[in-house]
Parts: C-alpha cells; sequence; structure tokens
DNA sequence: ATGCCGGTTACTAACCGA
C-alpha cells in the first residue's frame, strides 16, 4: 500500500491543476492533504481525484475560507475527525486537525499541525491517545510543523521539539529518520530564516514500521513553485 | 525572525500561514 501525504498551500487556487497533475503521478492508495479548502479549487481536485478511482473522501466540515484536513482513499475506509476533543482552556476550540482514516486494522491518523503555541492541544491529543494504537498498525501523518532541534532544523527555534520528542520517547518511531540517520532534507523552505525545515513526518508504530519498504520525500514539486511543501510517500507491505 | 511577505478568495481587503 503506498501512502502519500502533502501540504497544498491555501487550498491550491490556480495551483490545482499542477497539483492534481503531481499527485496522481504518484498512484498511492491513499492520499492526505493539508490545506485543502472547501471551495472551487478543492471541488476541481475532489473531481479529478474520483475520476481516477478514489471513490472514498473524508474531510471536516469547515468554511471555504479555511484549510483543513483531507482524505481520499481508493480503499474503502472509515473516517473520525477529532474537533471536540481539542478543545483547550487557554486557546479555545478549533477546526478539526486530526482526520482518523481506519482500513481494516490499519489506523492512519492524518494530521494538519496547527503552528505556534496552538500546537500544544494537537500534540497533547496524540500524547494522550489510548495505548492500544501503539501496540496495532498505526501511522501519524502529515505537517506535524515540529522536528527535532538541529536534526529537522539548523538551529533549535521549534516550539513544540519537546513535543515530537515526547511522541518518540513513547515508542512512535520517525520513519523516515530511522532509515536516513544522518541525512538533512528539509521539506520547506523559509526565506525569512533563509534556512530548510523538516515539518512533515510519518511516524509508525513499532508494528506497522516493520512492514514498511520505503519512506521517502519527493521535493521537486517544492522547488518547481507547485506548493510550499515537499510530499512525503510511505510504502507499505500492506 | 514571522509577517515587514506572499497566496488566496462567499475577491481588490481580509484572512491565513512558520
Amino acid at each position: 500500500m503506498r501512502i502519500l501525504s502533502w501540504n497544498l498551500l491555501h487550498g491550491g487556487g490556480s495551483r490545482i491543476e499542477r497539483l492534481a497533475e503531481a499527485l496522481l503521478s504518484y498512484n498511492a492508495d491513499v492520499i492526505l492533504l493539508n490545506e485543502f479548502r472547501h471551495n472551487k479549487a478543492g471541488a476541481t481536485l475532489r473531481e479529478r481525484l474520483t475520476d481516477v478511482g478514489y471513490a472514498y473522501q473524508s474531510a471536516p466540515h469547515a468554511e471555504p475560507r479555511q484549510n483543513i484536513i483531507f482524505a481520499a482513499s481508493r480503499i474503502p475506509f472509515d473516517a473520525t475527525t477529532f474537533p471536540g476533543q481539542l478543545s483547550d482552556p487557554q486557546l479555545g476550540d478549533f477546526t478539526a486537525r486530526v482526520l482518523l482514516v481506519k482500513i481494516g486494522a490499519l489506523n492512519i491518523f492524518g494530521v494538519y499541525m496547527p503552528s505556534m503555541k496552538y500546537k500544544r492541544p494537537v500534540f497533547d491529543f496524540l500524547l494522550k491517545l489510548p495505548s492500544h494504537y501503539l501496540s496495532e498498525d498505526s501511522l501519524f501523518m502529515g505537517d506535524l510543523n515540529t522536528g527535532r532541534h538541529y536534526e529537522d532544523e539548523k538551529g533549535a527555534t521549534f516550539i513544540s521539539a519537546p513535543q515530537f520528542d515526547a511522541l518518540l520517547e513513547q515508542g512512535w518511531i520517525d520513519t523516515w529518520r530511522t532509515r536516513n540517520p544522518e541525512a538533512r532534507e528539509f521539506t520547506w523552505y523559509s526565506r525569512g530564516y533563509n534556512n530548510g525545515f523538516r515539518l512533515d513526518h510519518a511516524l509508525a508504530s513499532p508494528s506497522l514500521n516493520s512492514k514498511i519498504k520505503d519512506a521517502f520525500y519527493s521535493h521537486q514539486e517544492r522547488e518547481d513553485g507547485v506548493t510550499d511543501h515537499s510530499l512525503m510517500i510511505l510504502d507499505t507491505d500492506h
């Protein structure tokens, strides 16, 4: 099974045809998108996906201008979004940021992490998930908007790096890093900081990790200006 | 050192995103 994750940047807009073309070229079984929007570009993309067999699609309810998470699959799945659980006493409620795509015994949590302090309740939600997920075939995949200091960024600027590390300490496995321990690749580039950051990740449970044949990024589309993030692909034995 | 930028649109000002 091939699982693909990609951030469209503000729903895609006029770039949507280029995004669709690149997306479909990878022939993934399951597609997780960040910054999808329920607007014209979103509808165009859904049509393209439906046309080539992605009959199963899911996204939380949202206003057309909101950037949300979206999943499409050629294999039937059960979808669960997590909005209510993510309310925070200090930060308030916000749109669903986690979309569970359940395919048989495989739990794929598509994640679109907010920025800055708004990451905290979403990380807390992931950290407090029932422990059975870690012993099953499970995955957190998407734009986590963070990574490890000095490894996924040049310095130590990530706000939620301790929570990212806490997920790894729980036993979640950074599928790309464990296969590329010394590599330095980035999935987003800041012109302001003049630095690259690896923000897009796939964290797998041990049993799922043992079934992953390959975990890699494609940077070409980002370099060509199709969107501002690299895309990520996982190939599993499923 | 994130918006002063840059992309998007229930558009041409307001929103969102490292």
